[in-house]
DNA sequence: ACGCACAGGATAATCGTTTAACCTAATATA
DNA sequence: TATATTAGGTTAAACGATTATCCTGTGCGT
């Protein structure tokens, strides 16, 4: 039935190591020789065994995704892009979710680690990554992180441009004459603190005074969008809209988005007579609401893309014993305007 | 740096079949020996080369899950479900797309075959999947099929009970008092036969007159959900809007939906006094439109959860000889009542 | 005629495990 | 006491490819 390469060479009547030379290409063969084998492996039908390639030339042709929320779109959306720039190099994706736990996260990497992945792309759940020091001590392997920005270990990142994407945003809302202008995220992090970075920024150069008030974080449990809409930020928006005098309310992502627009659809509040919105991150569905959301679209798609081809430079450059510096590659984000703001 | 086991073996002063014997506890091994043993495992941080493993045990521990259409959250759904219950068993996910292209789909299968995968789970693209004959024909391996039943490859396969959510679906509009009651679907396949079925089932049962013109399928193309929004949906429904006299409108899937609900905000329509709204396939964000609508939600994670326990079960028949009749499982639909009907 | 280079191919070691088969001493059975 | 069984190991043959090394014959230059 399947056949090894020991009847290929059998029946072309040459050796093995020559059927592994026509068939990799890797040494000089007569053309006739050539023929004979390849006639051999059209009739048994044979193709290659991968599982004794990969041991004997000891990769696996696979690379782990680590995935800190799985059920959020967005990363569905980066193992898409990350999965596809894979194929092009021959590499496949294992997909592994950690559920928003560390414990989950470490067992994770350690389970792709026993599976011999080649290569590694991070979404962690908390920025310390220090514990991969430890883990890839004697099998170092290529290791890329998309969307948060590890502490504890030194790699390739792929970010959005956080800031630059939350300061186009404001200045959009102050352009439209905001002034009181509230930002609500998810949690504060390191990509959380760069999209307040850029709201401040924002402010400042229009003159406008940052009030610490009207900059509000909700917890950092784990919870996914679903359990979201009467989360923490739900609450701050509430407090926002009924406590204080805002004009315009500019969300940090998604899961902030669920709390906050909730909020506002429950107090009937007119959006953007009432209130302007805007949000950072994009999703299909933000066409469908009404009004439809303006938003700072990040590209996950491409994040993949540019991780997975980070991920297979890095594998070359392994083989041939280079060193290079780490890289961060930003993505930029695009200002979708719609009917909020 | 990595050592392997002939290292243990000499430290620990045993044969390397020990080591063997007493990492997989497959033989019975003195205490004082298996201490001996561990202790070195210890002392040279000593982990199992998986790939000289699965290459001896000709397995790779790998599933793969060949997906028509990835960017559709219903299949990233299944995935997500599929990755955790397959982690259950110790194995691994290898997530391919599709892209809604057949070739793409014979391609994806016959790499994972060549990655020398344990099982396969499909989304197929479209029902003939008779090439799936001939491609395991000299290898064959567990497969199970989601959410569209094949044609021409007997397998197991996971579904939603879709004649009986259509049917809820359209009962309660009848319970509502419509009469006029149109259906469209994205596309007629298996699935949206199955739904279709239900809704004149429901009608018939209410003694309402099936009308054939007011069930209407979109194209067959290769879209994804945001080319969906002015696609052969919404010209349908705007035909039904505007040429006749329907009260009520049951949109078969979320790619449906997409287009209809889209043609109903354009046109201003109310919902749910102008026109009765329900639709097929839940997502998050339906409780985010104006208003939120009511749906017949599927749950894409147990059905990924149930294909990963048929899979294992598969496996272990494999491993042991037997051969079960193939079974079809229908995961139970429920609706979600909203504001839209 | 002699030596050399090289093309084209064969031989065999090797990767790290698993596991069937075999061995030995001790214990149980009759 | 003789024999059977068992516990606890060891030995060595696989698994299927890759690849360094070696071998042989041919063509070429001088």
């Amino acid at each position: 039935m399947k056949s090894s390469i020991k009847e290929v060479a059998h029946l072309a009547g040459v050796s093995v190591a020559t059927v592994s030379y026509v068939l990799n290409g890797t040494k000089k063969v007569r053309p006739e020789t050539e023929k004979r084998v390849m006639d051999a492996v059209q009739k048994l039908n044979y193709q290659i065994n991968p599982l004794a390639r990969n041991f004997r030339k000891g990769e696996s042709k696979l690379i782990g995704f680590v995935v800190c929320d799985l059920s959020n779109y967005f990363f569905q959306d980066v193992a898409h892009g990350l999965e596809t720039q894979l194929a092009k190099h021959g590499y496949r994706l294992i997909l592994i979710d950690s559920k928003e736990e560390k414990s989950i996260e470490m067992e994770n990497v350690r389970n792709l680690l026993a599976s011999s992945v080649d290569g590694l792309v991070i979404a962690p759940t908390t920025e310390d990554c220090s514990y991969l020091k430890f883990m890839l001590a004697n099998h170092p392997i290529p290791v890329a992180f998309v969307d948060r920005k590890p502490i504890g270990f030194e790699s390739d990142m792929v970010l959005s441009t956080n800031e630059d994407g939350a300061y186009e945003a404001v200045k959009h809302l102050i352009a439209k004459g905001h002034r009181e202008i509230a930002f609500v995220g998810s949690r504060l992090d390191s990509t959380m603190a760069e999209r307040a970075e850029g709201y401040r920024k924002a402010l400042r150069e229009a003159g406008i005074p940052v009030n610490a008030n009207y900059i509000r974080f909700g917890d950092s449990l784990s919870v996914s969008q679903r359990d979201h809409r009467h989360g923490a930020v739900y609450k701050h928006t509430l407090d926002l809209l009924t406590k204080h005098d805002i004009t315009a309310l500019f969300s940090g992502n998604t899961l902030a988005t669920v709390g906050a627009f909730t909020c506002l659809m429950e107090l009937n509040i007119k959006i953007p007579q009432d209130i302007a919105f805007i949000t950072f991150d994009d999703s299909f569905w933000f066409t469908m609401t009404t009004p439809a959301l303006t938003a700072i679209s990040q590209y996950p798609d491409q994040i993949g893309d540019v991780a997975g081809k980070m991920i297979c430079e890095r594998l070359v450059d392994f083989r041939n014993g280079v060193d290079r510096p780490h890289q961060l590659q930003r993505i930029a984000t695009q200002m979708i305007i719609r009917g909020s703001c």
